[in-house]
DNA sequence: GCAGCGCGTCAAGAAGACGTCAAGACTGAC
DNA sequence: GTCAGTCTTGACGTCTTCTTGACGCGCTGC
C-alpha cells in the first residue's frame, strides 16, 4: 500500500508559482490540493482539513491577511504565508493574524521544506498534548489522534481498511456512500477494484462493531446505491 | 515596570548584538539570561528552564547546531536561530536540527518580536507538560536531562537510536506513530532508509525493555500502521 | 417457476508485513 | 593497527491482512 504524505493546501494565484510549487512538493510525497481564490481556500480548507497551509498574500479576491484571520477561527492547520512584500510590517500583520511562519520569494526548496517541516512537527506535538479529536457516532467513539476505536465500553481493533472505511462512515454519519465513492476513497483509483470488495469489508467491519451482525443496526445497507452509518438511534 | 514576561535566553557573544537584544527585549517585559558560549548556554537552559532560546550560530565554542541538538535532547523551549549566514544549507541544517525559527541578520526588531509571539503562542499551545525533564510512562521512566532509562527499578542502557526511537514513542504515549513519521523522526529525510530498520530496532529495544520480548506489553505493533507505546493497561 | 442481480458469508491462497538472526560495514577509542 | 560497540543489510520463517472465487439467499421481472 502506497501511503501519501500530509495533505497541503496550496493558496497561490500566479500559474508559475503553483507549477514551481507543485514541482518541489508533489515530488515528496505531499497530496497537494489548490486554490487560486480566498474563497476557493476556505472552501478547500472546510472540506478536506489539510494538514499544512502555504498562503500567497496577493490574491485577487480579498487580503491574505483577512484570510489567515478567518481560517484561524476553525483551523488549526499550521499557515505559512508566502508573499513577494519583504516589507517588516507585513511580516509582522501576517505573524499576528495567526500565520506560522513567513517567506519572502525568491525563496529555496530547500527551506520551504524544512520550514514546512518545523510546521508540521509543531502540528503533531499539539496534537498529541491537546484533546485528541474524536468522533462519536452514537455508541461509537473513534479517537483519531490514538486511532482506537470502541463501541459502548468495548475496545475493537481494526485492520487498517476497515479503520478507514469506519472512519470515512463516521465522517459522513447519516448521509449514503456510495460504492463508487467508497472504492475512490479508500482504494484510491477504482482500477480493478470492485464493489465487491467494498462488502467483503462491510460483513468483517460489522463483526466487530455490530451486536449482531445479522441483523446491522449501525452500518446499514442502501440497497443498489452503497451504505450508511446511522447517526442517531 | 515590573519584569514578570517570559524568561528568555539570550545566546550571543558579540557584545553590540546582546545590547541590541537587551534594548529590544528588555523594553517588553522579557525577563533576559544571556550567555556567550555554548557551554554557558546549557547550564543557564538547565538552571532556569527558559521559555524561549535566541540562539546565534557563531558561538566560539563548537557549533550551534549541534547546540541546538543538544539543547532538544531535553529541552522543548522554543529556539529562535539568528544569524549571519544566510545560506540556504544553513538554514536547513538549523530548522531539522530543532530550531523553530531562522532569522538572517540584518532583521527588525518587530520582526523578531513577532516571531517570537509566534513561537510563544506554539508553546503555550503544547503545554505545561513541556517543563519536566523526566518522561514518565507507566513502569518506564526516562530522564532526559542524564539520558537515563529505567523500567521498574532496572536500569537500561540503550543505543542512540534506540534511545531515540523510545523518547520519540514516550513523547507519544498512547499514539500510533506511523512508520513514515518514526522514520522522518530518526533518521531524518527517509531517503533509503526502509522500514526494515524500524522492526530491527524494535526488536531490539523489546529485549531491553520488555519482560518477555515475544509478547510485547508496552511496544505494541499496530500491523500495516506502525507502533504505539502504550500509557494505560 | 426461474433466470438475473445484488448482497452477505465463507474459505483458500496470495501478498505483504513482521520478527529474528547473523554477517558485514562502519565508527571512535586506544 | 586492533577492538568493541553500533548500525545496516539480507535472508528466512511466521503471521496478519487482503484479494478472490464459490455459494446461498432474497428480491424482481418475465
Amino acid at each position: 500500500m502506497t501511503e501519501t504524505g500530509p495533505a497541503v493546501l496550496i493558496v497561490e494565484d500566479e500559474p508559475q508559482m503553483r507549477r514551481f510549487l507543485r514541482a518541489a512538493l508533489g515530488s515528496h510525497g505531499f497530496k497537494l490540493l489548490e486554490a487560486s481564490t480566498a474563497r476557493e481556500a476556505v472552501q478547500l480548507a472546510t472540506s478536506h482539513n489539510p494538514e499544512l497551509i502555504l498562503l500567497d498574500l496577493g490574491l485577487p479576491d480579498g487580503d491574505g491577511i483577512d484570510l489567515t484571520r478567518q481560517l484561524r477561527e476553525w483551523c488549526t492547520a499550521p499557515i505559512i504565508v508566502i508573499s513577494a512584500r519583504g516589507r517588516e510590517e507585513d511580516k509582522v500583520q501576517a505573524l499576528d493574524a495567526g500565520a506560522d511562519d513567513y517567506l519572502t520569494k525568491p525563496f529555496g526548496t530547500n527551506e520551504l521544506l524544512a520550514r514546512m517541516r518545523v510546521s508540521l512537527r509543531h502540528a503533531q506535538q499539539v496534537g498529541s498534548s491537546a484533546a485528541s479529536p474524536i468522533l462519536q457516532v452514537g455508541e461509537l467513539r473513534i479517537d483519531l489522534g490514538r486511532r482506537e476505536v470502541a463501541v459502548g465500553d468495548r475496545q475493537v481493533r481494526l485492520t487498517p481498511i476497515e479503520y478507514k472505511l469506519l472512519v470515512y462512515l463516521a465522517r459522513n454519519a447519516g448521509r449514503v456512500l456510495t460504492h463508487r465513492q467508497i472504492l475512490a476513497e479508500i482504494w484510491g483509483s477504482t482500477h480493478g477494484v470492485q464493489a465487491h470488495h467494498v462488502r467483503v469489508h462491510m460483513a468483517e467491519l460489522r463483526k466487530r462493531i455490530e451486536v449482531d451482525p445479522a441483523q446491522p443496526k449501525l452500518l446499514l445497507t442502501e440497497p443498489g446505491v452503497g451504505y450508511r452509518l446511522r447517526d442517531r438511534s
